[in-house]
RNA sequence: GGGCGCUUGGCUCAGCUGGUCAGAGCGCCUGCCUUACACGCAGGAUGUCGCAGGUUCGAACCCUGCAGCGCCCA
């Protein structure tokens, strides 16, 4: 046959758009495989609409295309299954911003224009996130494509609400949530960042309303005096129980204000005195419960002070007002003391703007329940987290859940099926929108203006996206999902929902493996972000490397537990592997010219002989074939990619490539038409072997590869993945192949420390310890040898030749024929060297056996190598002592 | 304050249940453009595995303490 030819450079641009065009338009990522095996599942974790591909994402969807990939080749019916959330707070800043370029303030446009303007923004950003989920080479099947507002998830979130909301676990109230002045909304607990910063405690005088004197109190924030409604002491502290009960005067708003007794007093903290600020403190809150004490609201919406304080404060941000505040106090005399603290001060993770606590109704999912269930299934094994450690943040979240605030104050985002009947005030919550008030019939509804939180709807998303609340095909075959791979930044914000959701709703959790991924960071350990401008774009990645070294590098460098540290220069490991794979086929290829290639498969009954290296090649690719498997097993991707560039380049590629020239280069026309055949049947697997990590290059070259007489080459992404295989392990073979590498490497070592030129050809002797094992092997892969150091066959003798060097291997020496090139000197040097290593060695070995608990505790094979390593490391250095005696 | 992690060659990190004289990639040094690949080939150097104790026949790995760094929660 003709040679095939590859163009000579690895060129991924040439091939990977049109490789994934060719993919998808053969509709190969929708589910196929066996339909009677369990499927394997995976749904996206949804980016941002509005977001770009960062290298989180970058490495996530890496990931997720292996495993998607690797079990799809193992023929199960494989789905994965993508989509993009409508990122509420984060869509609407866009949007603001945007408008806002424009003069337009969102509230002149209205709600309905600006939703609609919305729509058109997430239309945009949607076809660039997609194209750069395409641009990474994610296998998804873009058929089942979701998003967070479509109909469907939003049939589902309204069913979810009502549901809950008839479980009596979703509730409206009035309490101190989380309040983002500059987003106006109402946040989760989970979305304040708590930072410590520098700030101060302020130490102030409240006088006594009657008599002489007054009380002094410590406080970080003054400025929220003005909504106090106490002093409290704890009741067993000595200095004040004899003041419990009298009346202060509230410096600056000149209200009477009591001071009470609470346990929730820290004697310990400032004076042992605090303010109490029901309004404007969780504690305080609480304390202001127990005790019956208004609640005093100081802040509009916005965070500026409202009319409940003097007027002088009035419109204010707390910031301006602390200043005030401050300044007032001391021209008074009620100024004591300002001592730096560090304390924690939470920001919006939106905007990272400082969250106000504020008083306000919201709607709140009661959590503990829920919480309950999701703990159980942890309990019952029916979730697992990999690394392992991670369920103890799991745990621990859920064991100390607090009710989740789900009302946002916006504009985008699934409206919460609550409306108000202005004629009897009663809410009604209804799965389908209420055209009449049910208790009194009145038509005066009106709809609650808030949003529900985000994440409300990406808790659905392992069913929501299936189809659910309806019972489709698709969610009874997919669902439980097998796994998700997500960061550990989100594992209470959306896994740990997600489970609750699934055991509440589908009385199964979601998925059943959780691979938590780490952060990708820069080699200083630093965040990639925006501001720093140290973040490497996964797309300029691909645009410089290709997806193949993208994936293969984020695959290789990725390590359970551990953040990753990279420049964009790393990803060259990829791309150098790329490029290996491609030359390695290129030769092959190049080298059918002219040859005949034997039909049936390589060493069973009617397809082409096996000779030992090909069996050997066989036996390694087979254990890189199992280690790749296990390393699935437990989403330990830097091994499995370890495994297959090791198995390939220094197995494949050093040795059983070099090894096949002999043949090729050199043997008759049948051998060669053998050795090519087998060559070229072993590329073929380990193309499907490297599939999963690197998919453009080894389907481009699996598309150029000669198909059997009469059959289509099919296509690499859905053909089958080798199977470790039991008659492939030969343990005797392969130690036999490990003593010719040895012999191979004394030579070249030699050769290469002597300054052997390299052309002169080495020429050897061999001789074999008796009952050296690979003697027979070594004595037929004579012609292997002098290929792999550059010289004839070696023969065989019984004792060392005069004029020869001798390398000790174990079982055997060879005597190289270079001795005028070598100088006796600095062989006298170097072999001492070796002596002295091998005699501490083998001392410590002695030693070690001649310990009676070592011989009574230890294994017995771990005794006996110990053994065989010390007699090796005697013989050796017996063997080397000699000859250095000869030499000096 | 509570919890979780990290500290291994110049850099970034592997090293899973303690037992092959401690590994990889990059970088470095030497020699090679050997017609698959210089994104390459052959060879080489570099580590008291943070410190101090302990357990064990045996510790990078287990325990205790200390130091430094990071993250999460309150």
């Amino acid at each position: 046959m003709k040679a095939i030819e590859l163009p000579k450079a690895y060129d991924p641009k040439s091939f990977e758009d049109r490789i994934y065009a060719a993919w998808k338009d053969a509709g190969l990522f929708k589910p196929a495989g066996d339909p009677k095996r369990k499927p394997f599942v995976i749904v996206i974790p949804p980016p941002n609409v509005t977001g770009v591909l960062h290298m989180g994402h970058g490495l996530n969807n890496s990931l997720q295309d292996i495993l998607i990939r690797y079990h799809r080749m193992l023929g199960e019916p494989t789905l994965w299954v993508p989509g993009c959330d409508h990122a509420g707070i984060a869509t609407q800043h866009v949007v603001e911003k945007r408008l806002r370029a424009k003069g337009i303030d969102r509230r002149d446009l209205g709600r309905e224009k600006f939703v609609e303007e919305t729509w058109k923004v997430k239309a945009e950003h949607h076809a660039v996130i997609t194209k750069q989920l395409e641009k990474i080479g994610s296998s998804c099947d873009w058929g089942r494509e979701r998003f967070t507002l479509d109909e469907g998830l939003s049939k589902a979130v309204r069913e979810v609400f009502v549901t809950l909301h008839e479980r009596g676990l979703v509730y409206k109230g009035k309490y101190l949530v989380n309040w983002c002045p500059s987003c106006g909304t109402a946040l989760s607990d989970d979305e304040v960042e708590h930072q410590d910063e520098q700030g101060a405690m302020y130490h102030i005088r409240y006088p006594y309303a009657e008599g002489e004197g007054s009380v002094e109190i410590a406080t970080t924030r003054p400025e929220t005096l003005l909504g106090d409604s106490a002093v409290a002491a704890h009741p067993e502290d000595e200095r004040y129980k004899s003041l419990v009960g009298r009346q202060l005067v509230l410096p600056l708003a000149g209200r009477t204000i009591p001071l009470i007794a609470d346990a929730y007093v820290d004697r310990e903290f400032g004076t042992g005195l605090v303010k109490i600020t029901p309004a404007h403190d969780p504690n305080d809150f609480e304390v202001g419960k127990r005790h019956d004490l208004p609640q005093i609201n100081i802040l509009n919406p916005d965070g500026t002070l409202n009319d409940s304080v003097p007027e002088r404060y009035r419109g204010l941000k707390a910031k301006d007002a602390r200043k005030l505040v401050v300044e007032d106090l001391k021209a008074q005399g009620l100024f004591v003391a300002e001592k730096p603290v560090t304390h924690s001060v939470g920001h919006c993770y939106r905007c990272h703007s400082v969250v106000e606590p504020y008083l306000s109704e919201q709607w709140f999912v009661k959590m503990k329940p829920l919480a309950e269930k999701a703990l159980a299934a942890w309990r019952d094994g029916e979730v697992r987290f990999f690394p392992q450690r991670w369920e103890n943040t799991y745990e621990h979240w859920l064991t100390n859940i607090r009710d989740w605030c789900i009302s946002r104050q916006l504009w985008w985002g699934h409206r919460i099926p609550a409306w108000h009947c202005e004629h009897c005030g009663k809410t009604v919550v209804a799965r389908e929108d209420p055209l009449e008030c049910p208790y009194c019939k009145s038509t005066e509804l009106r709809q609650d203006e808030d949003v529900l939180d985000t994440w409300f709807s990406s808790w659905l998303w392992p069913f929501s996206t299936l189809g659910w609340p309806k019972d489709t095909a698709d969610l009874r075959k997919f669902y439980p999902t097998s796994a998700l791979v997500t960061g550990y930044d989100i594992i209470f914000f959306w896994v740990a929902r997600m489970i609750m959701a699934g055991m509440e709703f589908m009385g199964r959790s979601p998925f059943k493996d959780v691979c938590i991924t780490t952060l990708v960071r820069d080699k200083q350990g630093r965040k990639m972000s925006k501001s720093l401008g140290n973040g490497i774009d996964p797309l300029e990645i691909v645009d410089e490397y290709g997806a193949d070294a993208l994936k293969f590098t984020l695959a290789f460098m990725f390590t359970p537990g551990q953040d990753i540290l990279m420049n964009s220069e790393d990803f060259k490991l990829g791309s150098k592997f790329s490029n290996k794979v491609w030359n390695a086929s290129r030769y092959i290829l190049m080298n059918l010219e002219g040859r005949e290639l034997l039909p049936g498969k390589p060493g069973e009954s009617g397809g082409p002989a096996l000779r030992d290296v090909d069996r050997w090649i066989y036996g390694r690719l087979g254990a890189a074939a199992a280690a790749i498997k296990e390393a699935f097993a437990s989403y330990r991707f830097n091994d499995a990619a370890g495994a297959a560039y090791e198995y390939f380049w220094n197995d494949f590629c050093d040795w059983y490539i070099e090894a096949t020239k002999l043949s090729i280069k050199g043997g008759d026309e049948a051998e060669r038409n053998r050795a090519t055949t087998v060559l070229l049947a072993v590329l073929e697997e380990s193309l499907r072997l490297l599939h999963p990590l690197l998919p453009f290059v080894t389907e481009e070259i699996y598309q150029k590869l000669p198909a059997a007489p009469g059959a289509e080459r099919g296509w690499l992404i859905s053909a089958p993945y080798p199977e470790p295989r039991k008659e492939r392990e030969d343990p005797a073979l392969a130690a036999r192949f490990a003593s010719l590498q040895e012999l191979v490497r004394l030579a070249r070592t030699l050769r290469s420390e002597f300054q052997i030129p390299p052309e002169a050809k080495m020429r050897l002797a061999l001789r074999f310890e008796p009952g050296f094992e690979g003697a027979a092997f070594l004595r037929e892969s004579a012609a292997l040898v002098g290929l792999f150091v550059n010289g004839p066959a070696p023969a065989e003798v019984s004792a060392r030749p005069a004029g020869t060097v001798a390398l000790v291997g174990a079982g055997f020496e060879a005597y190289a024929f270079v001795k005028e090139s070598v100088d006796a000197a600095k062989l006298v040097e170097k072999l001492r060297k070796e002596i002295e290593r091998d005699r501490s060695y083998a001392e410590r070995t002695r030693d070690k056996l001649a310990n009676p608990g070592f011989l009574a505790s230890a294994p017995a094979e771990v005794a006996a190598r110990e053994r065989e390593k010390l007699e090796e490391a005697e013989r050796r250095s017996g063997k080397y002592a000699q000859y250095v005696e000869e030499l000096a």
